[in-house]
DNA sequence: TGCAACAGTTGCACCCTAGCAAGTATTGGA
DNA sequence: TCCAATACTTGCTAGGGTGCAACTGTTGCA
């Protein structure tokens, strides 16, 4: 009966806590750029270099609205926007050094929470984290991409 | 060796997955209200009424950016503001009935995602997420609410 | 009573996101 | 070769968020 509950109730409980990791994890990137733009570079992060087309559809918003931000972000040395070798009217976006080390960072910081988080667990205690979490992951239906965009991943 | 790389991967995961859970519940309420206007919305509800100086220190905004903030949320029916009672130059804010909803709402959706998740796993199994979200969420400092509300809690 | 501290608001300036419409350059096919 | 489609940019408009400084009303103490 409460056993759906409880085990919902307890993932909710560590669902804000991987929350504050992610949130935390998230502060120093957003000292450097918006929200929007931090959200171009997971992009790029995650699947490479990016016609402005594909990059505006990816991200759900207009052509117009990506040329300034990339313009903003090519102003902050985040990325580069240069012609397409072979297409001299497509435009390719490519993270610039600035711009992946935001992100790794980011990424870096979130897995060293969340690592000294298990560290403060015997490994008998760990070895059940990484079940159940493995548990969870495989159940739960893979977040779009769009979804975890939101959040900026 | 191994053992905490592969619990922190394990957690890794889940954390997109419950991330993607988080961000679809958040996708209803973000029509209607921007980030900034609910995060001051999951203040209020999970602290109650607020004067607008404790607002602001607990959003970490200047009070004036949250007299325009909360003018828009006025405007919309999702909160109510009005002088104290005891101090008329002190200003009360509190949650309207649609401001109530759209936090409520979210929170039941994030629920739901959740739990929608668990049922698809052995009774077993679900017993194992729990025992390890517990651990897991046992031992994360719990977030601060500065933290959460990054992401809109 | 009167004045300083306090709580918010308003005016101002600035930046960012956002979409639409029009414009420019490029490409590719008729 | 020429014209339409493509890919992006630019001009425009609008709405938010944000902080600072100045202002208003209120309170509380000397």
């Amino acid at each position: 009966m409460g056993a759906m509950k409880s085990s919902a109730d307890a993932t909710m409980a560590a669902s804000r806590a991987l929350l504050g990791h992610v949130a935390r994890s998230l502060q120093g990137a957003l000292e450097h750029v918006t929200l929007p733009q931090y959200r171009a570079l997971v992009v790029l992060a995650a699947a490479g270099p990016q016609r402005m087309g594909a990059l505006a559809d990816t991200l759900g918003v207009h052509p117009s609205t990506l040329t300034r931000t990339v313009e903003r972000l090519v102003a902050g040395d985040f990325v580069t926007r240069e012609a397409a070798p072979d297409n001299r009217r497509e435009v390719v976006i490519a993270l610039a050094p600035a711009g992946e080390a935001l992100v790794a960072d980011a990424m870096a910081r979130r897995r060293d929470s969340v690592a000294a988080t298990l560290e403060r667990l015997s490994p008998d205690e760990r070895e059940a984290v990484r079940r159940g979490m493995e548990l969870y992951a495989a159940a739960a239906e893979e977040p779009g991409a769009p979804d975890l965009l939101t959040l900026g991943m």
